[in-house]
DNA sequence: CGCGGCGTTGATCTCTGTCAATACTTGTGG
DNA sequence: CCACAAGTATTGACAGAGATCAACGCCGCG
């Protein structure tokens, strides 16, 4: 783990707040590991182990149901921890995360976590912190299936992979579109129809490029009430 | 905060795991309150200043959209405690609370958790513990809602209301339709439809009493792959 | 060159939301 | 005790969004 690495791991809500020395602790031993694309790290119902820092890539995170069918719960990106309030549960994992992209992870044993915290309660708050912005997330998205159609999610996800408020950008999709579809709740030829709709609002599409003429525009169609049509 | 009360807070995951000391001290001061059915509790937006246990009723839990729609994100029942993570997060409360029906409730501050908690860090473990099943229930709701059909998702809610796992039973229903409506992602008027299509499977109603022939046919209905039609 | 995965497009169907009209409940005041 | 009003639930007709099924195009790879 380098210098980059340390930063980023730095720069998440549950590292961020702690010492440096707890941080360390935490950390101490961890090498980065490289993960091709589809590599499981753990599967719905088995037992909780290990969470992950995401330092490159992208890790998605979905439950199986009885028939096989996935349902994306959340796709996690550089700068995120994920699993480790899963940790204090009930010992077994409740959803599976695979690697939807080449990625570079930290994996932390969920013992040294709970060490941590008992020789050094401010661990505990961090991770509360951590877990609170989690709830927050998927309240949010609760929310957005309820409320939006299905070009507003996807007009809402593309603004938020860009971190400018406005003017014009190209995005490169940070992974295959079925997963993004799966993501927004929807299916992909919905998606590839969500795009379409948004092509009156300055978006192209040409392969996993995307170009957004006016990203404001864009924030404004997400912002837009039901009341007039879409085109 | 009579003996029954008491024993309802010990029965959630939270003051569960505590020692009975610093459950008490938790909570100590605080009297039960009686609400009547509509009160607001903590509006979206809010300072997060308290958090809550149901004793008896039952709370919605909602967010608010810019144009007044409401999203219901759960509905706490007796023996379940919210909002508890929120004090820990960015200060303000990310949805709102209302009793939707008159309820028994006790109202704890942040400070004082807080201070538990630095106090004696066991407390931070039942945080934990609490704040992960409330992800877990999140997680298993957006699936739910991407999953299942309406009249599999008002089946599945009917279902966890009664304890028993078979045979014939009767149920009250136990707030008003149109916010179960809204907790199930659909509109009232679909939630009538959603409970005639129920009727085939020993499903019928009177008022607000739901009477169910068989509760394993209900449950295999949810569980029914979308292959073969309603009917 | 042909194969396989992924994405797009088109036709169709089903479900749910919307709008509107009608019952049913409850509470109020005469 | 009844009449009326307000809130809540049901029902019907209709429209639109998205799912499904199927066909085709695109691209990378052996």
């Amino acid at each position: 783990m380098d210098t980059a690495d340390w930063q980023i791991v730095r720069s998440t809500p549950l590292f961020g707040a702690l010492s440096r020395d707890t941080a360390e602790r935490l950390v101490e031993g961890q090498g980065a590991r490289v993960c091709d694309k589809g590599v499981m790290l753990f599967e719905q119902g088995a037992p909780a182990e290990f969470f992950y820092v995401v330092l490159a890539g992208w890790v998605k995170v979905f439950r199986v149901a009885t028939d096989g069918q996935e349902t994306v719960v959340h796709v996690f990106r550089q700068g995120e921890t994920f699993a480790e309030a899963v940790i204090f549960m009930g010992g077994r994992y409740p959803v599976s995360a695979e690697t939807a992209t080449t990625c570079r992870l930290v994996r932390i044993s969920g013992k040294r976590l709970r060490d941590c915290i008992r020789d050094e309660p401010e661990v505990a708050l961090s991770m509360l912190a951590s877990t609170s912005r989690h709830l927050k997330v998927l309240v949010e998205q609760i929310e957005q299936m309820n409320r939006m159609s299905a070009p507003q999610r996807l007009a809402d996800f593309l603004v938020q992979l860009h971190p400018r408020s406005d003017g014009p950008c190209t995005i490169e999709l940070p992974f295959e579109k079925s997963l993004i579809a799966n993501r927004l709740g929807m299916k992909p030829e919905s998606l590839s129809r969500a795009l379409a709709k948004l092509r009156p609002f300055g978006v192209s599409v040409l392969r996993d490029a995307v170009t957004i003429e006016e990203l404001g525009r864009l924030q404004q169609f997400v912002a837009t009430e039901v009341e007039d049509g879409v085109g």
